[in-house]
DNA sequence: TGGTTTTCCTACCTGTTCGCTCGGTTTCCC
DNA sequence: GGGAAACCGAGCGAACAGGTAGGAAAACCA
């Protein structure tokens, strides 16, 4: 009679620091323009195909990217886009802010916003430090991460075994 | 005729490293019990009313923690929660995996199932890094966080005063 | 001038999650 | 047995996620 076998833990697969659909594209196609970089333009059609993307998906995105900046665009034959500044002076933090807002955010408000009380009280310092710590990482530059040369700290880091092994 | 005051910016205020209401309950709530450790137990309603949280909306935050062998609990007349270990033994990861899921994802699967190609192939590796980074500042533990008695790299990354400004 | 290619824009769709609320059912202790 | 708690499940409105569809506007070509 063991109906009882998927007790417990009513499945949430949901993850916390959720890196969406949305802003794993936008790097990605950020990366095909820094590595394209005083190559031309590169066409929409041609990066969702390189990076196995909804076509039409991405044409939002590089929208969302054009407005905020970090990359212009031309219409046209030869047209497409490239990144509106070095790639080495653009950030993964600035592409996903720019695609999906802040990077770190408290019951859907910015730390700095929220106050803490009793034995909660140094929580507050605690979403602080990890926001920084995030800001740290997805500190490094489009130039860096297309050329696989990333910082030491980040190396040092994803070195160790047991951050590649899951709970 | 400026209507274009609010152009560009399709106001998406969602973050990606979202601590949501449900993770910060659940947090406030184990340090409620971790300050009234071996003080017996806590009720819901207390705990609620301290941390100005929903009653109804806590209880189903603690059952998920009893379920997943965080918190012990009692019913009845003098009943309520208590930690089922140590304080010091529990840390806030525990807390948000319990009652969240995976602490990172990306495109709702856990990084080592990810694989990428062309210009963008370090990019698991900074994932990964990012996900070792918030493992490591959310492996503090109750005890310390209660006591406000943070680990000195947790300190040191929340002393920078820009870790405390918006982008 | 017209045709092609590409970006650009708006709207829509389906399923899931978030943050709750409500109403009851057990279990515990006195 | 009577209160006081913990437990359980259903439901609900709003928002979000991850797209799709269809066309308009610009740049280039012949």
């Amino acid at each position: 009679m063991r109906i009882d076998a998927d007790r417990g833990a009513a499945v949430r697969n949901n993850a916390r620091m959720r890196i969406s659909a949305r802003a794993d594209y936008a790097v990605r196609a950020a990366l095909q323009l820094a590595a394209a970089e005083d190559a031309g333009p590169l066409k929409a059609e041609a990066i969702a195909a390189d990076q196995d993307i909804s076509h039409k998906f991405l044409e939002g995105i590089l929208g969302d990217m054009r407005r905020g900046g970090l990359v212009q665009s031309q219409r046209g034959g030869n047209g497409g886009y490239w990144l509106a500044r070095p790639a080495a002076t653009i950030s993964v933090a600035d592409v996903i802010r720019c695609v999906e807002g802040p990077l770190v955010s408290v019951r859907g408000e910015r730390p700095p916003d929220l106050s803490y009380t009793g034995p909660a009280e140094s929580l507050l310092t605690l979403w602080i430090a990890l926001r920084a710590s995030v800001r740290d990482v997805l500190g490094v530059s489009l130039a860096e991460l297309a050329a696989a040369k990333l910082p030491a700290g980040i190396v040092a880091l994803a070195d160790d075994p047991e951050a590649w092994t899951n709970p």
